[in-house]
DNA sequence: ACTTTCACCGAATCAGGATTCGGTGAATCT
DNA sequence: AGATTCACCGAATCCTGATTCGGTGAAAGT
C-alpha cells in the first residue's frame, strides 16, 4: 500500500534531496558557488559522490533549484507593492519598505544570492546577460524613479544610472558583509541605508554648502 | 657591446612581455579574468603558449604585475589628498574630488580593476582576505567619515558600514557598466554620484517628509 | 518467496586549462 | 668561426573537479 505514512523509499529520497539542499545552501553561504565542490556538498549531507546525480543532473541545475526558491520568496515579499505611480520613494517610510523587501530577501537567501552574484560576476562583465538581470532586479527601482522624475522632482542623475548604482550597492553590499562574524543586524542595516540614500551624507537638514 | 641602442635580444623580450599585458590587458578588460585562457593571451599577442612562462610565473602573477601598475595609478591619482583632519566630504566639491580620484583610477585601469573584482568575488564571500583590500580600500573614506562623526556631524550609520555601502557601489558600478556599448562619460556618472552620496535621492533642498 | 526497481555507493572517466618540457635557431659572447 | 645562451615554440603533462558507470541491497510489486 503505497503511502500509509509516506512511503519509505519515497521519504528517504526526498530526505536526501533535501539534506544535499541544505548542505548546498550552507556551503554556498559559507564559501561561495565557485569554491563548492560536489563532494563537498555530498560529503556535508553525508552521502557519496554518485548520490547526488540521482537527484540533480548538475550543479547548475542545483542552484536553478536554490533559484527558485529564491524567486518564490521575492515574489512573496514583493507582490502588491508594485505599483510606481502610487508610491513616493522620497517619503522615508515608503523608500524604506521597499528597500527593506529585498533587502530581506538577499539576507534570507544568501546562499542563493551569493551564488548568484558569483555567477554573475564570472561572466562576462558589463555586457553578460546576468547583467541584464541585475536590470531587472532594479527595474522596480527604476519605474519609481522614472516616475518621481515626471513628476518634476529633480534626481541626481539619469534613474538607470541611479538604479544601477543602488542595485548595485544592495547586491555587492550583501555579499561583503560577513554571515558569520558580527553579521550586522539587518534592522539597522536598512535605516543606514535608508538615511543614506534618501539624505546622503549631508543628512536631512543640510542646505547647499557655501564657503568658511 | 651592450646597450648600443638597446640590445636586440632584451629588446624583443620585452616587446612580448608588452605584448603579454597589452593582451591580458584587453581580454581581462573584455571577458574578465576568468574567462581568459593562458592560450587566449598568448594568442591575442602573436606568440606561443609556452612563451607566456617566459615573462611570467603564473597567471596569478601576471595579475599582480598588472595590480602593480594600479596601485602606482592609485598613489599617484590619491597622493596628496590623505589627510581626513582636512577635508570636509560634506562640501560639495571636495566630496566630488575624492569620488573622481578613485573612480578614474577604476575606469582608466578597468582590465585591473574587473580581474580583481572578480578574483575578490571568486574568494569566500565576507571573511576572505580579500574583502580585507576592499576595507582598506574604503579606508580613506571611513576615515573621513569618523572625522565628521567626531566633528559631531550625525551620519546615517556606522562609518564602517556607510563606507562600505559606497566603497561596493563604486566597485560594481564599474563592473557592471559596459566598457564598449555607450560607456557613459565619466564626468557625469562623477557628478551624479556626487550628488546622489551626498545628498540622495531627495536632493539638496529637501526637508523632512510630511503628509501630502 | 521471487522478481524488479532504484537510491545509494565510490571508484573510474572526462574535460578544461594551467603548467612543463624537449627541441630550435638566432643573438651574444670568446 | 665556434660555443653558448635564451626567447620562443607547441605538443605533452598534470591537476582539479564535474560527471559517469557498474555494482549492491533493501523496498516495492507480483
Amino acid at each position: 500500500m503505497p503511502q500509509e505514512r509516506a512511503a519509505t523509499r519515497k521519504a528517504k529520497a526526498a530526505e536526501t534531496r533535501a539534506a544535499l539542499l541544505d548542505a548546498a545552501r550552507r556551503l554556498f553561504g559559507e564559501r561561495g558557488y565557485l569554491n563548492t565542490k560536489i563532494t563537498d556538498i555530498t560529503a556535508t549531507a553525508g552521502r557519496a559522490t554518485g548520490s547526488f546525480y540521482e537527484h540533480f543532473t548538475s550543479k547548475e541545475e542545483l542552484l536553478k533549484a536554490l533559484l527558485a526558491e529564491l524567486e518564490d520568496a521575492v515574489d512573496a515579499r514583493v507582490a502588491g507593492m508594485e505599483h510606481p505611480r502610487e508610491h513616493d520613494l522620497t517619503n522615508r517610510d515608503q523608500l524604506r519598505d521597499h528597500l527593506a523587501a529585498p533587502w530581506a530577501v538577499l539576507r534570507d537567501n544568501r546562499p542563493v544570492a551569493i551564488a548568484v552574484f558569483q555567477s554573475m560576476v564570472a561572466d562576462d562583465p558589463g555586457s553578460g546577460r546576468a547583467w541584464r538581470d541585475l536590470r531587472e532586479q532594479t527595474h522596480t527601482i527604476r519605474e519609481h524613479l522614472e516616475y518621481l522624475a515626471e513628476r518634476g522632482h529633480r534626481l541626481p542623475g539619469d534613474p538607470e544610472l541611479v538604479a544601477a548604482a543602488i542595485g548595485a550597492m544592495l547586491l555587492t553590499l550583501n555579499y561583503a558583509l560577513p554571515s558569520t562574524a558580527d553579521p550586522p543586524d539587518n534592522d539597522q542595516v536598512v535605516e543606514t541605508l535608508t538615511d543614506l540614500i534618501l539624505h546622503g551624507l549631508a543628512g536631512p537638514t543640510a542646505r547647499p554648502q557655501d564657503e568658511g
